[in-house]
DNA sequence: ACCTGAACACCGTTCAAGT
DNA sequence: ACCTGAACACCGTTCAAGT
């Protein structure tokens, strides 16, 4: 639902649904909306540790590893036209609970410290490679943006390739 | 309104506070929030292809144009913090009237149109130039998410000159 | 032609009351 | 410990009634 309609789009009477309870039971489990979005938030950015850290035990080369980024978030497009949850909330930043603001900041953290880390492995100066990975993570998020809204993977695919071709993603 | 809080923030109760009248006033000017908000779009795109053809207007040199395209998007994040609206209602694609998405459609449009017209001015072959127009716009739409989720002008200067760097915009 | 108050079904949230 | 119905102030929207 976060990755579809947002926090605000998160609606609790739905979601309470889904779980099998009424609304109100919800409370029981979190104590509000926000805390029930940070929980969630969390576990996202978790998991997307999780799956980078996959990627760096499986990959030996770090070229290859930075080629398989755009990857992950090549998931969400494929998960019936979904979007990075992080990358909807931080536009709905003004709305958006502090406590929620930290966990996203750490996804965000945690992609481009992963980026970085591998673009010094692949021979780019440490004080060159976090501007670097910057620049890719904000990159891939637009692109990502960009697809949702023609509802098309395909978008995405060429986006990412236009970015090897230029020389933003080593290809 | 829109540029803050997206379609799903846009509310008509404060909207008719701001105009001086009461909500249910407003439908005697728009029969629905969906096409108040299709107003809004619509006039988005004109006043940002007004800019952008002013920029064509006063500079001659087309590698300079594309210097000055990302000073459009920064013009949000300075004021206030606030984003492109298109890009905003982007993430909001699930959620948002058909009528609504036409005119964020024509947006994009509008801005790949006139950054493939200009790369083609400075030599990039016009089979190539629509797909690298493209990037750039999703690229800087990217750059602009990531500023406003800091909070920081800084970050959106500092994302764009590692685009230019890194060779995807034309430095 | 333009505005309004009152109502509708929806939100997040609270709380007293149940098991 | 966990769940619930009913209520609260808020949404977009409708409509009969006003000028």
């Amino acid at each position: 639902m976060a990755q579809a309609h947002g926090y605000g789009g998160l609606n609790l009477r739905t979601l309470a649904d889904l779980v099998g309870i009424k609304a109100a039971s919800l409370y029981h489990h979190f104590p509000s909306k926000a805390d029930l979005a940070t929980a969630v938030a969390r576990r996202y950015w978790e998991d997307a540790a999780a799956g980078l850290d996959a990627i760096a035990a499986k990959v030996a080369d770090p070229a290859e590893r930075l080629r398989k980024f755009p990857g992950t978030f090549r998931l969400a497009l494929e998960n019936d036209n979904r979007m990075c949850m992080c990358s909807y909330m931080t536009a709905e930043s003004d709305d958006l609970p502090g406590i929620v603001k930290v966990e996203i900041e750490r996804f965000n953290e945690v992609n481009i410290a992963w980026l970085a880390k591998t673009l010094v492995e692949t021979g780019v100066p440490t004080r060159d490679a976090r501007k670097r990975a910057h620049a890719i993570f904000a990159a891939v998020a637009g692109a990502q943006l960009m697809a949702r809204g023609r509802g098309d993977v395909k978008v995405y695919d060429t986006l990412i390739r236009a970015y090897q071709a230029s020389g933003l993603i080593p290809s």
